[in-house]
DNA sequence: CCTGTGCTTTAACTTATGTTAACTTTGGGG
DNA sequence: CCCCAAAGTTAACATAAGTTAAAGCACAGG
């Protein structure tokens, strides 16, 4: 019963088998959610996280005159809107981009989980911090990268992030996002983006074959997104935190 | 004795005055830092999270080709890096923009306080979400507003937030940050920050005399930064949660 | 009170990216 | 299997913002 969750959890923190089972509490429930709708809507009250088991949504914020911003990709694995607990209103709408499957995870159920386990409390707060880390990122990339660097970026990190969930195929993956969104996701518009696809393409760092991306040369891909160290995204738990946790 | 931090807190959960007393003691032992220099490295290991009690200092990564994005500004009452806790290494850095007077926050004082209080926890939970709303709005601007909208935009956050822990004068607060500075966090040239600096002047909308700045028309800059509405920044705790710590 | 160094301003010019619009491809429903 | 709507591509042209450079200020240190 690997699911993304547990699997990017057990890549941070050394899970025991019984943590791995108390886990699966989280996957009850499991709901759908057709392509396009409103997970959660800027402004509105919500009561409980959304755990995302199959299937991308979108965070996202639209202004009043149609201009939108992507701020990052919901993947299967993903926790939205932890911060539901403390504050009350969603600042940002999250919309499913493909059918969704979820399960609302409610406040009692992660007290308990944190409760019996302290390596589960850690590890979801470690999520936490990996999507902080993947936020801001994002930001360094739309703010001070060029177009060509910031759509490398941005394929480099869905790739890099499907693996770490096991939704990956080696070094392809299934994009569902259309050149529009990923255009909003970069702070480009979807000319653009489609112009650097091609690039990408025509210079053999990615190839395309319907839905089914590519990264052919990661090497390049990386280098392309001004990774120049493995800083960006947040490392695992250090052996000494592990060891005080047993 | 308000402390920025307290006073924050004070604004989002309703703290008895024994939790404020109780609070103090992240103010203990406190050190300073010569403008300039960086509190936290990226890539550097770390064992605690800093609270900082006076100055300004700025969260930022620059490339190896020397571009720069700045993250955020950290300003009084501000907690960097609390998830310290959980990722052993910093994915960015933080530099101290003026002298600073800072604490170092260990996860044992974290762990007493909030064993001590509950509502002291769910106020520190509120400021991580606070801030995570903060870079979130700022990857909108960044990604989505022109030149115009996203210097309006960084004037009206910090002039909110130094409302927020008091240390604002009004309708003005000082301006210790450099164009540059200002440039590389808006994601723009320091010479497009000077000529759009200029034109709010020349519109009304602030006024500058030496490092004191002046927000003169608080509707107008709202308005030219797209804030159509209250959801830019995290919303107090609602009645209902207050309700149940009690 | 001078002086130099580092900010800020302004102007002239360049460029990356946006826009518009036409054409092509893709894929799902009848 | 065909058709239509939606997504992707390409080209020509427009523009917001970047770059370079030079001049004006402002304040810290002698």
């Amino acid at each position: 019963m690997l699911t993304p969750l547990i699997r990017k959890l057990a890549r941070a923190v050394e899970l025991t088998p019984a943590d791995i089972k108390a886990l699966s509490v989280l996957g009850a429930n499991p709901r759908r959610c057709a392509a396009g709708h409103s997970l959660i809507e800027a402004g509105r009250r919500m009561s409980a996280a959304v755990l995302v088991h199959a299937g991308w949504a979108f965070r996202h914020r639209t202004l009043s005159d149609g201009r939108r911003q992507v701020m990052d990709f919901v993947l299967p694995g993903d926790i939205c809107e932890p911060t539901v607990f403390v504050t009350p209103r969603a600042g940002f709408s999250v919309q499913a981009l493909t059918e969704l499957s979820y399960s609302l995870i409610r406040p009692e159920d992660v007290l308990e989980l944190v409760t019996r386990s302290p390596r589960i409390g850690v590890a979801l707060w470690w999520v936490e911090a990996h999507e902080e880390a993947i936020t801001r990122a994002h930001l360094v990339a739309v703010g001070r990268l060029t177009a060509y660097e910031r759509v490398a970026y941005l394929l480099w990190e869905l790739w890099t992030r499907l693996t770490l969930v096991g939704e990956a195929e080696g070094d392809g993956f299934a994009m569902p996002a259309s050149q529009e969104l990923i255009a909003d996701a970069a702070g480009l518009s979807y000319v653009h983006v489609s112009r650097t696809l091609r690039r990408l393409e025509r210079e053999g760092i990615i190839r395309r074959s319907k839905r089914l991306w590519h990264i052919v040369d990661a090497g390049r891909i990386q280098q392309a997104a001004q990774l120049m160290d493995g800083l960006h995204l947040a490392t695992p738990l250090s052996r000494k935190i592990q060891q005080r946790l047993k």
